[in-house]
RNA sequence: GGGCGAAUAGCUCAGCGGUUCAGAGCGCCUGCCUUACACGCAGGAUGUCGGGGGUUCGAAUCCCUCUUCGCCCACCA
C-alpha cells in the first residue's frame, strides 16, 4: 500500500500486518545497538532493557497461553524501546527433553517401532531431523502477533554454545560438591521410563481408599496396618510403630509374617510414624516409598524392589504376581487378603497422588541411582535476593510462594533416563582397581588415571537444567562476550505462575551462583487463559483458541488489545473458544474505530495544512484555542500521564483503557463532532482544529503503539510531517507537558456535555426525528453553563440539533408545551415541542426527577446536620458536601418552579 | 495439614490511602444507514458491591466470622 492510496472504510489487517512486520524486521528495528542511528537519535545507545522470552518448546504450536505471554512482553519491550532504552527481547526455543522425545516416539510407533528398535544414535538423529523440520515454527508464529524480538540472537537450548554452558555449570557444581550421585527414592514415570523432579510430579487430590490389613504375628495374634498401595506389600521388609505408642510397646523387636509371601519381618520403632493415623502401625517398603526408605536406612532394612521400570511386578515377588501391572497386582493382593480373612476394613481416603507432568501417568516412587543438585546453598542467596528487594514479584503475593518454596527446598533430581537432551558429562572407569568417576568439560576417551577405557553416563539432564542458564548462556557465557557484558543482568521476566519453580526460581539461583547477580529485577506472573467454564485451555479438552485464527479474522492488534485490556493483575483471562467474535470484539471494534478516526482526520487534512512543527504551546500561545481545543489538549495530557504511569507499573490494562477512553469517548465522540463545522467551513478556526486534532491523535497513537503496533504505525506514517521512512516503533515516548493541563476547560466542557446530553435526552424521550431541529431555551444559566454558551454556542446547537438557542435570566414562559430538564448547576432547559409533549407524562418525569433529588437532599441534610460529621470530617470534605447540598437545593427549586409553571399537580 | 488469593450489573472485570464510587467492555431495550466508522451513532434499563457481625460521623472500600470458588506448599502410610 502506498502512502497515497485511500484507506478503505473497514479496517482489514490482512497483508498489512505481515508486510509491516517484514519491513520492521528488515530494517532491524527490533535489534538493540547503537550502530543503527534510527535507534538512537542522540547517537548514544540508551540504557539496555532486557527481557528473556520463556523459550517455547521446540515442537510447540502457538496457543493462547503463548499469545498472552508474548503480547505482554512485547508491550513492555515496545514501551521501553520508545522511552529510549536499548531494548533486547531475546527469543529462543527449548529442546524440552521428555515432551519432544515423546512426540518423536509416537511418530516412530506409527512405524510399529520403539526407540529401542532404532537405538540411541539413530533415534537422536531422528529427533534432530524432526526438530529441523518443525522447529522454530513457533518463532515464525510469534512474528504473526507482532513480537518485536531480536531474531538474530535467537538460540536453541541444545546449540553447541549453550551446551558448553551446561557442561561448565554441571562440572563446576560437581567440583564444588553441589552435584552428587546417589541411590534414593525418586519420582518415576513408568510410561516415560525416566526419573522426574519433585516439581515434575504433580500432586492431584484423589478420592482413594485406605485398606486396613492384618499381618499375623509370629507370637500369635496379628497387627493391623493401613495402606493406600497394597501392591507394595510384596516388598515390605518391616512394620514400624511409634516408639512411645503403648499399644505396640510389647511388640517392638518381635516379628510378623508377611501374608502372601511368608517373609518374616521385624517390628521396629520409629519417630516417623504418626500414632494417630490409621492403626498406628505402618508397613515399611523401603524400595517404594520415601518415608519408608528413610525408616529402612535407620533400621538397616532390606530394600526389596518389587517392580520393573514399567511398573509391573518383578521376580522378587511370588510367581503368581510376576508380570502383573501394579494396579492388577493391587486387586490380586486385596483379593487374597480378603480370602484369608485378613482384610479388616476399607475406608475412603483423600490424598495427593503424583502424576507425570508430561503424560499424566501415576508416578511410582522408585529406588534408583540418580544425579542430584544440593539446593540449600544455592537457595539461600536466592532467598536473600527476594528479602532485600533485588527481586520483586508482580503480583506481590507471589513472592510469598517463592520464599516458602525456597525455604523448604529439596535436592533436585537432574538425571533423566532419556536420549534427547544434554548427556551427563560424567565418565566411569571400570578398570579394576581404578573405578574413577570423572566429570569433564570435554569429552574423554580414556581414563586420565589409568588410561583404561571409559564409559559415559547414559542419562541426560533435566531440560530445566539448561533453561535455568538462559539469562546468561544465551548471551555467550561462559565466554565473556560483549553481549554478556551489556545485557546481563536483564530487567523483566514475564511468565505464567506454573513455571515459577521449574524455571524462574532456578534462574535466580543459577544467576546468583554463576554471575553473582540476579538475572532480572522484576518477575511479572500473569494469569492463565481459561474458557467460560474456567477450565484451563488445553488440546485434550479441545477448548483452545488458536491465536493465528484470531489474527486471520481480526488481526494481531485486535488480539493484543483484547488480551491486554482484559488482563487484570493477578487474575486469569477468560475467553470463549465457542465464540471468537464475542471474545475478541473489544479489540476488533477498537481497531476499526481507530482506523476510522484516522481516516476521518487524514481526509480532512486535504489542501493546505498548517505546519504542525512543535508542541501544543505553539498553538496555545496564539490564543486561538476554543474551549473544546483546550479541553481535548488537557485530556490528552492527562492520558499521557495516566498511560505512562500505568505501563510503568505493569498495569497494562489500565494503560490500554486510558488510551481507549481518550480516543473513543473523548476524541471521536466529542472532539471530532465538535470540530466538524470548523473543518467543513473555511474559518481560521479550521486550521487550529486541524492542528489540535492531528497533534493529540499523534500523541495517542504513540501511547497505544505498544499494544497495537500495526495499526498505529500505519496511521502514524500518514500524518503530516511523517513519512514511511520513519517508524513509530522508535519514535520518542510522549512527554508530559504541564502547561497542557487545563482544569477550567475540563470543568466547562463537562458542563457542555451535560447540556448537550440533556437536550439529546429530551429529543429521545419524545421521539423527535433525528433530522429535525428544535428550539431550546436556557433559563437561569449557572456560571459554567453561561460560560459554555458564550464559548461554544454553535457547538451546542450543532451537537443537539438546535435551531435557536435562547438564553434567559428568568424562568421561561412558553406558549407551547415544553419538555424540560434542570442541569446540576441549576440551569433550566426547556424545549417547546407542542403536541409531542404529553403534559401528564412530562409532569411525571419531572416528578420522579424531583423525588430522586429530594431524597438525595434529605440524606445530605442529615449528614451535614450530624455534628459529629461536621466536627470530625476533614474541612474540605465538609465544604464540598455543603456545596453539593446547595447545588441540589438550587436544582430542586428550579425544578419545582418549572413544574408549577407547567401546571403539574403537586 | 499449613500458606495465599478471589467473591461488585446477564458475562468478563475496574473501583479497596473512607465521604461526587456504584463504573467499563460485551450482552440487552428504543430510535437512527446523520457525507470516518452499523465492527457505528444517540438515548435507555440492570447491581440490598457473597451472608452475618464490628469499628467509624461515614464502609464494595478497614477488622472479625461464615459460605463458596481458586492457587501454592506438605513423607500421615
Amino acid at each position: 500500500m502506498t502512502a497515497e492510496a485511500p484507506l478503505p472504510p473497514q479496517y482489514d489487517p490482512t497483508g498489512l500486518e505481515s508486510a509491516l512486520y517484514e519491513e520492521w524486521e528488515r530494517r532491524g528495528i527490533f535489534r538493540p545497538g547503537s550502530d543503527d542511528p534510527e535507534h538512537s537519535p542522540t547517537g548514544a545507545p540508551g540504557r539496555p532493557y532486557v527481557i528473556m522470552m520463556p523459550p517455547p518448546n521446540v515442537t510447540a504450536q502457538l496457543h493462547m497461553g503463548h499469545g498472552l505471554n508474548n503480547s505482554i512482553q512485547d508491550v513492555l519491550v515496545r514501551f521501553e524501546r520508545m522511552r529510549g532504552r536499548d531494548a533486547l527481547w531475546l527469543p529462543g526455543t527449548d529442546h524440552a527433553g521428555i515432551a519432544t522425545q515423546n512426540v518423536v516416539e509416537k511418530l516412530v510407533a506409527r512405524e510399529g517401532k520403539t526407540r529401542f528398535d532404532l537405538g540411541r544414535d539413530a533415534f537422536v538423529r531422528r529427533v534432530w531431523s524432526y526438530v529441523g523440520e518443525t522447529g522454530d515454527a513457533i518463532l515464525q508464529q510469534l512474528r504473526a502477533i507482532g513480537s518485536s524480538c531480536d531474531w538474530e540472537r535467537s538460540y536453541f537450548t541444545l546449540d553447541d554454545d549453550l551446551s558448553v554452558a551446561v557442561r561448565e555449570v554441571f562440572v563446576s557444581l560437581f567440583e564444588k560438591g553441589l552435584v552428587y550421585r546417589g541411590k534414593y527414592i525418586i519420582n518415576w514415570c513408568p510410561r516415560c521410563l525416566t526419573a522426574l523432579s519433585n516439581e515434575e510430579a504433580e500432586k492431584e487430590e484423589t478420592e482413594g481408599k485406605l485398606w486396613h490389613l492384618r499381618y499375623p504375628l509370629e507370637d500369635g495374634g496379628h497387627i493391623t496396618v493401613a495402606t493406600t498401595r497394597p501392591e507394595t506389600i510384596l516388598g515390605d521388609t518391616a512394620i514400624a510403630v511409634h516408639p512411645e505408642d503403648p499399644r505396640y510397646a510389647g511388640q517392638v523387636r518381635h516379628y510378623a509374617v508377611l501374608p502372601l509371601v511368608g517373609r518374616r519381618i521385624p517390628i521396629v520403632a520409629d519417630e516417623a510414624v504418626d500414632p494417630a493415623f490409621g492403626s498406628g502401625a505402618v508397613k515399611v517398603t523401603p524400595a517404594h516409598d520415601p518415608t519408608d526408605f528413610e525408616i529402612g536406612r535407620r533400621h538397616h532394612l532390606e530394600q526389596l524392589d518389587v517392580m520393573t521400570p514399567d511398573a509391573r511386578m518383578n521376580d522378587n515377588v511370588p510367581e503368581r504376581f510376576r508380570g502383573l501391572d501394579r494396579f492388577e497386582a493391587r486387586k490380586r493382593v486385596l483379593a487374597e487378603f480378603e480370602a484369608l480373612g485378613l482384610l479388616e476394613k476399607v475406608e475412603s481416603h483423600r490424598h495427593g497422588v503424583g502424576h507425570c507432568y508430561r503424560c499424566d501417568t501415576v508416578i511410582e516412587p522408585r529406588l534408583s541411582d540418580q544425579w542430584f543438585v544440593k539446593m540449600k546453598p544455592l537457595a539461600e542467596p536466592a532467598l536473600a535476593a527476594y528479602r532485600d528487594g533485588r527481586i520483586r514479584f508482580i503480583p506481590e503475593h507471589r513472592g510469598v510462594e517463592y520464599a516458602q518454596w525456597m525455604e523448604g527446598i529439596r535436592d533436585w533430581c537432574i538425571s533423566r533416563q532419556l536420549w534427547w537432551g544434554h548427556r551427563i558429562p560424567v565418565w566411569y572407569c571400570d578398570a579394576p582397581g581404578c573405578g574413577k568417576t570423572i566429570a569433564s568439560r570435554t569429552d574423554l576417551a580414556a581414563c586420565p588415571a589409568c588410561r583404561g577405557p571409559l564409559r559415559q553416563d547414559e542419562d541426560v539432564l533435566d531440560t530445566w537444567f539448561s533453561s535455568q542458564l538462559v539469562p546468561f548462556s544465551s548471551l555467550g557465557w561462559p565466554e565473556q562476550t560483549a553481549d554478556l557484558a551489556r545485557f546481563y543482568p536483564g530487567d523483566t521476566l514475564v511468565t505464567a505462575p506454573e513455571i515459577l519453580f521449574f524455571w524462574v526460581a532456578r534462574m535466580i539461583m543459577a544467576g546468583l551462583e554463576f554471575m553473582k547477580q540476579v538475572p532480572f529485577a522484576t518477575v511479572y506472573l500473569h494469569g492463565t487463559v481459561r474458557d467460560t467454564q474456567h477450565r484451563k485451555m488445553s488440546k485434550s479438552l479441545g477448548n483452545g483458541i488458536d491465536p493465528l485464527d484470531v489474527v486471520r479474522l481480526y488481526g494481531a492488534d485486535a488480539l493484543r488489545y483484547t488480551v491486554v485490556s482484559g488482563l487484570s493483575v493477578g487474575n486469569d483471562l477468560i475467553l470463549d473458544p465457542g465464540d471468537l467474535e464475542a471474545s475478541f470484539a473489544p479489540g476488533r471494534n477498537f481497531a476499526n474505530k481507530l482506523w476510522n478516526v484516522g481516516r476521518f482526520i487524514l481526509s480532512n487534512l486535504d489542501g493546505p495544512v498548517r505546519p504542525l512543527a512543535g508542541e501544543y504551546k505553539n498553538v496555545i500561545r496564539k490564543g486561538e484555542l476554543t474551549l473544546a481545543d483546550r479541553w481535548i489538549i488537557s485530556r490528552c495530557e492527562q492520558t499521557v500521564r495516566e498511560a505512562t504511569a500505568a505501563y510503568e507499573r505493569f498495569r497494562l490494562n489500565d494503560a490500554a483503557l486510558a488510551v481507549h477512553r481518550f480516543l473513543w469517548s473523548d476524541l471521536a465522540d466529542w472532539y471530532l463532532e465538535v470540530i466538524k463545522p470548523r473543518l467543513y467551513g473555511d474559518q481560521t478556526g479550521g486550521d487550529v482544529a486541524r492542528a489540535v486534532v492531528t497533534q493529540t491523535f499523534e500523541v495517542a497513537l504513540r501511547l497505544l503503539h505498544p499494544v497495537m503496533p500495526f495499526i498505529t504505525e500505519t496511521l502514524w506514517r500518514r500524518l503530516p510531517g511523517r513519512s514511511v521512512e520513519e517508524s513509530i516503533s522508535v519514535a520518542p515516548w510522549p512527554g508530559s507537558d504541564r502547561r497542557a493541563g487545563d482544569p477550567e476547560a475540563e470543568r466547562q466542557f463537562a458542563a457542555l456535555q451535560e447540556l448537550v446530553g440533556a437536550l439529546r435526552s429530551i429529543r429521545a424521550e419524545y421521539g423527535v426525528r433525528p433530522g429535525h431541529t428544535v428550539r431550546a431555551t436556557i433559563a437561569l444559566p449557572g456560571p459554567l453553563t453561561r460560560a459554555v454558551i458564550q464559548a461554544e454556542r454553535a457547538t451546542v446547537r450543532s451537537l443537539a440539533k438546535v435551531s435557536s438557542l435562547q438564553v434567559l435570566d428568568r424562568h421561561a414562559d412558553h406558549a407551547e408545551t415544553t419538555a424540560n430538564a434542570v442541569l446540576p448547576d441549576g440551569t433550566a432547559v426547556s424545549v417547546p415541542l407542542g403536541d409531542l409533549v404529553d403534559l401528564e407524562k412530562e409532569c411525571a418525569r419531572l416528578q420522579s426527577e424531583a423525588d430522586r433529588l429530594s431524597g438525595a437532599i434529605r440524606g445530605q441534610e442529615s449528614k451535614l446536620g450530624n455534628e459529629q460529621f461536621v466536627a470530625k470530617a476533614p474541612t474540605d470534605v465538609v465544604v464540598r458536601e455543603r456545596e453539593k447540598l446547595a447545588a441540589w437545593r438550587e436544582q430542586a427549586g428550579v425544578l419545582a418552579e418549572k413544574r408549577r409553571r407547567l401546571g403539574c399537580a403537586v
